[in-house]
DNA sequence: CCGAGATACCTTGACAGGCGAGGTACTTTA
DNA sequence: TAAAGTACCTCGCCTGTCAAGGTATCTCGG
């Protein structure tokens, strides 16, 4: 992993319930959709995701059940809830927050 | 503060290192300078603030010396050493690689 | 002259999240 | 039949953040 896990933490739930948004899902998936769309860049290792479902699930964010897998080992779907959505949408709308004042924080060597 | 710590867990350092890579400064200044820049959305600890100096000084990253301050309390002024200077444009770098890629993962709820 | 508030530094201990390491169980494929 | 892939889970360590508390100096209004 080329970026640092600290620089993600926070923002693992987010990464999460995005995902969660579109469609139900496990975490086998979310793992590798999280590897594929940064190039491998990103791993969320197994015991944070499945720390981050819990947490979820304890807070009242997500559902899960068991659903079947035509092939290979059973999953446990997640499916997001009305209060996820909330928590997702004020997440999302930090993470852009975020983004602009580090950048403003950071962009102090550009000028010379 | 409406975007929590943990948000900016892991770019602390790279916060502190763009500053001093501009001049030397001391510890209460750059916290003003985070709440100035982020108009108090953003706010180190000064507990954090100075864990950071610390852990930052023990990596050779940067040197502190006592300065004079006209007015008020006495300053410890930091001053960034190659090393961390190699290492601030390191962080800078990942910084922009993270938010490529949390882009990517957040815009997931996009496409409806 | 005295107290409040600003400037400026520092430490301790609790807490939370990430993750290394280890484990289980089933299926496919060579 | 062994390896590799799918899929889940837990324990305990480590690290960074921060609440709380402390010290010392200077300025300024009353």
């Amino acid at each position: 992993m080329s970026v640092a896990g600290d620089l993600i933490r926070g923002h693992t739930d987010a990464i999460i319930l995005a995902r969660l948004l579109q469609s139900d899902s496990y975490g086998y998936e979310i793992n590798k959709m999280i590897s594929t769309l940064s190039s491998g860049r990103f791993e969320l290792k197994e015991a944070t995701l499945y720390t981050a479902f819990k947490r979820l699930e304890d807070t009242g964010c997500i559902t899960s059940y068991w659903g079947d897998s035509g092939a290979g080992a059973r999953r446990r779907y997640y499916t997001i809830t009305p209060t996820g959505r909330d928590v997702c949408h004020r997440l999302l709308a930090d993470w852009k927050e975020t983004k602009e004042i580090m950048d403003k924080l950071l962009d102090l060597e550009v000028h010379s």
